[in-house]
DNA sequence: TCTGATCCTTACGTTCACGTCAAATTAGCG
DNA sequence: CGCTAATTTGACGTGAACGTAAGGATCAGA
């Protein structure tokens, strides 16, 4: 409550100019994808985020920019797909599967099977996804054009409500609040 | 378990042919709608349900078909809006409100005012809803050609890998389990 | 160094949306 | 009329997803 809105100083460091190691911390974080650190805290417990690196237990968590867009993104898919924190753990296997790749396609001691392995894992993972998606978006199309339907019939009724009284009383005209 | 599948009698009547009152219990509504009678019960309990009418209190509950569609629409909508049982029933008034027009659109002795309150309010409503489902519609198109990106990308590095262990090596067939 | 704000862990509390159990009733069938 | 399956109300239990409170540690700034 006492001021204290923007405050720079320990992440002000921005070191050189790119890849800002940027440490925020779990309030931070919290505030910038819109939640609370307690629900941080709750999805890395449950394993559905990442133990914040290496961090010597007892001491602050830091986040990343990509932590961020990371927890965006689990928002989302939790918000869009309706389904429960273990569901969504696995689905994302697919996040984890990627930068996993990204990590040891960095590395040139991996095999190509390997690398085989977790790209195609990752596509399976990827599908079910789509699937998921597709379904859901299938199912909101139908259900929108159902309303549109009612909402055009409700119309029409009202259209002939308003002819009707027109046609033998002087217009009506009361508000509508 | 005791075998009893298709129990007919009862709810045999089918009177005449047309506008069957065909009163089903409890059960049969769960299983027509894929539920249980417990989440009926509850439901007609918090109000997202009208009361099975005028049931002399101790009495079987008895419904028709028309229940059958309103539940399976009222878990559409849960299902698919992700909204809470709350947030539904005052979104669920749209289709009291076109009940209640049906109703009294029946009787004559309704003023035109009246009916044109009711129906705009009912599009008001449907409005909401359908700003709320095309709201969703859209996220989810833009998540699917996200995903549908990330699919592709990943499709390519396959091909890129394959390419290049192919050129080198001879093919490498290992089952894909 | 001190200090206020934030964070840590642990643990218990809460809300939603039902599940489950019990004892008593009711409905349809033979 | 008797039997059994299904239903009723009431109450308590449950899992998921956090909220909240306590007591102590940490962090960045003055």
């Amino acid at each position: 409550m006492s001021a204290r809105a923007s405050k720079p100083g320990r992440a002000a460091a921005e070191r050189s100019e790119q890849s800002a190691p940027a440490s925020m911390r779990i309030g931070d974080l919290a505030r910038a994808v819109g939640t609370t650190p307690r629900t941080i805290r709750y999805y890395e417990e449950i394993g559905l985020l990442p133990e914040a690196a290496a961090r010597p237990a007892g001491q602050h968590r830091l986040y990343t920019e990509a932590e961020v867009e990371r927890l965006r993104e689990v928002m989302r898919l939790k918000e869009l797909l309706g389904v429960s924190l273990e569901e969504l753990k696995t689905l994302l296997s697919v996040e984890q599967a990627r930068a996993d790749v990204r990590a040891q396609l960095q590395r040139d001691d991996v095999g190509v099977e390997r690398r085989r392995e977790l790209l195609s894992e990752a596509l399976g993972h990827l599908d079910r996804q789509l699937a998921l998606v597709r379904r859901r978006a299938g199912e909101l199309a139908k259900l929108e054009s159902e309303l549109c339907d009612t909402r055009k019939r409700a119309q029409r009724k009202i259209r002939e409500l308003d002819a009707a009284s027109t046609a033998s009383f002087p217009p009506v005209v009361h508000s509508v609040s």
